[in-house]
DNA sequence: CGCGACGTTGATTTGCCTCAACGATTGTGG
DNA sequence: CCACAATCGTTGAGGCAAATCAACGTCGCG
């Protein structure tokens, strides 16, 4: 069962360095299984936050929630193969003012930062990996913020699809919405006019 | 004259790190002082890209250009102590899809990617120099993405003025209108209602 | 079975855009 | 040095895309 879930994560490593079979016995020691429920949070506003997710299976959601209005954003969704955490607060020592909710029964391997500090020091091609991964986040970030200035509301549906293939079913619609930065019911009037426009 | 431009970069390395004064002159040899004038394009689009720039003078527009719909978007503005590149393209080693133009006559001082990992070498201290500035930037893009969705158009003005304190008379109005994703006259008419609620 | 959560649809409102006109300022060539 | 054009910011009128508000159907769970 866990050798799976290590798997998984040795192989997205692999995606962008090479690590021998040592090197990553000595990541596994590093890492930490957790499993959590549906509807948990991983992460809740307020809480320092020192540690960072990999989903070797399940479904994440990383949202801002604005008490006031009632009502939240999602910054990122987060299926396998991706990682979460408030990095907001992570990079910055500070209390999440994000927070991480399952969708699904999930199971994640957990680092924390003074770890991983380590863990680089024995394994140094994983700091080109974090690296590679962080400037891979800003470029998408980046990408974000173009995309919802210059591309319409379905549009920016479109391209959620292609950053997310395959991940609609395991995701609400409104959440889907709240990540778009529109209304439920104009997501729900827009898949109805692309229904219509297929065939 | 020269050596003021090369004492601000030295400065700003110092804010995140504790360069001595020979770790610095070797700095130096791997910089270069390039002049631009108004108007400049610093960054074409399409060209491929290997440097990043440091601004020890004037003011820079890093843009989409829209050609279609003969509009553009502003991705960020740089005063002096930031960078600016097509960071999309500089990571990635393809083709530039933003520009990045003078607002002002400026003075660069530029790396080339290569030459900034084997000047990461000989000064240890900078790669985390460069990995905190990556974070901070990532930082600033999630927060910039979560503006977009939760405030209104004249919290964003707000917020952009926090961001770059001074520098609205050093760029023309629809050059912010087109960071904060709203037209010129929207942010005309925010200008006149906040000047009205103010006194 | 019954309730609550969710998605859809319709009616209405609204914030921002588009289009157009008009000063003010800047820069340029005669 | 002035005249004129171009650029830019402002203001007003009208339109549109998406939000809001409200009602209803459906699904899943206790």
């Amino acid at each position: 069962m866990a050798a799976l879930h290590y798997t998984l994560l040795f192989q997205h490593f692999n995606r962008y360095t090479a690590l021998s079979v040592e090197e990553f016995e000595i990541c596994k020691r590093y890492f930490k299984e957790e499993e959590f429920r549906l509807h948990d949070l991983v992460v809740k506003a307020g809480q320092t936050i020192y540690t960072q997710y990999f989903v070797a299976q399940g479904c994440l959601r990383t949202f801002f929630k604005d008490e006031q209005r009632d009502r939240d954003f999602t910054v990122q969704f987060a299926v396998e193969e991706w990682w979460a955490s408030d990095f907001m607060a992570y990079y910055n020592n500070q209390p999440a003012t994000l927070q991480v909710e399952c969708l699904e029964p999930s199971i994640l391997l957990s680092i924390e930062k003074k770890q991983l500090a380590l863990l680089q020091k024995e394994v140094p091609a994983l700091e080109t990996f974090f690296l590679r991964k962080l400037e891979n986040a800003f470029v998408a970030f980046q990408k974000r913020i173009l995309s919802n200035m210059k591309d319409t509301a379905e549009e920016r549906y479109e391209e959620f699809l292609r950053q997310y293939p395959n991940i609609e079913p395991r995701v609400k619609n409104f959440q889907i919405a709240s990540y778009l930065g529109i209304t439920p019911e104009s997501l729900s009037r827009i898949r109805k006019a692309r229904a219509q426009s297929q065939n």
